[in-house]
DNA sequence: CTAACAATTAAGCAATCGTTTAATTGAATT
DNA sequence: AATTCAATTAAACGATTGCTTAATTGTTAG
């Protein structure tokens, strides 16, 4: 009798039918609690555009319209970019007549960045 | 004379209006210079099946189908982000058998992590 | 008040992403 | 040689992403 395609028995199986792992299905799933939800924040620097973003804010506060013009986009682009950048906290606002500037609110994610420096001068 | 809304004037324009950065646009864009292709290795985090995968590689070297059963993902699924994994030179892989088995490639990825979880533990 | 400008918001759309299912390859076992 | 199992690859699909255009809000200047 042939299997039917749909037995997904890949949730929950005891590994392979030729065990590999000396160490325990349950002791791997463990660990991985370490890195759950750093996704996010990877997520956000995933963006070129928004690295961007918070690269120059760490120079230097910029309005929306100077953002804009440096990187060479909409300022709704930017706009939906900061939204979502102030909402997770790594940037703040303060308005000043008609312009509304932006800056870094969390230093922390520059460490990041330099990481990923780093890494980057390493590839050949 | 009513501006058409095709105009792009935000391409190479003179920032806004009323200028507010005393440092020149030219001085910033040279700055992004820093940042560009980052978001490459940002992007490969982003993913959470990513990440769980480096980091569950970096305790031990598994295969497919262990990665799949601790996962709980199906093999193809697990495959191509090891595919992926494997062109960015990220990780490495032999073949035993029927099984190939997979191993970190790059240690520094781990800094990486390492410094995300920093900032997660810092945020409340 | 009206006009002008910075910024935000909303709606729509194309492109990308991550998964699934199905087919295929590679290797070992019988 | 045929079967079985691990793994990969291909095709297809739904969801998400990041942008655009258009409309709206907030503020200042005339």
């Amino acid at each position: 009798m042939i299997k039917i395609s749909d037995d997904k028995s890949y949730f929950n199986q005891d590994l392979c039918d030729d065990y590999c792992p000396s160490v325990k299905e349950e002791e791997l799933r463990e660990r991985l609690t370490d890195v759950e939800g750093l996704s996010e924040i990877f997520k956000v620097l995933g963006d070129e555009t928004r690295t961007k973003i918070l690269y120059l804010l760490a120079q230097k506060e910029l309005c929306v319209c100077d953002l804009a013009a440096v990187l060479e986009m909409s300022m709704p682009a930017i706009s939906h970019h900061l939204r979502l950048l102030k909402m997770l906290r790594l940037v703040k606002n303060r308005r000043e007549g008609k312009m509304v500037y932006y800056s870094l609110d969390d230093d922390h994610i520059l460490n990041l960045i330099r990481e990923a420096q780093e890494h980057y001068a390493e590839e050949r």
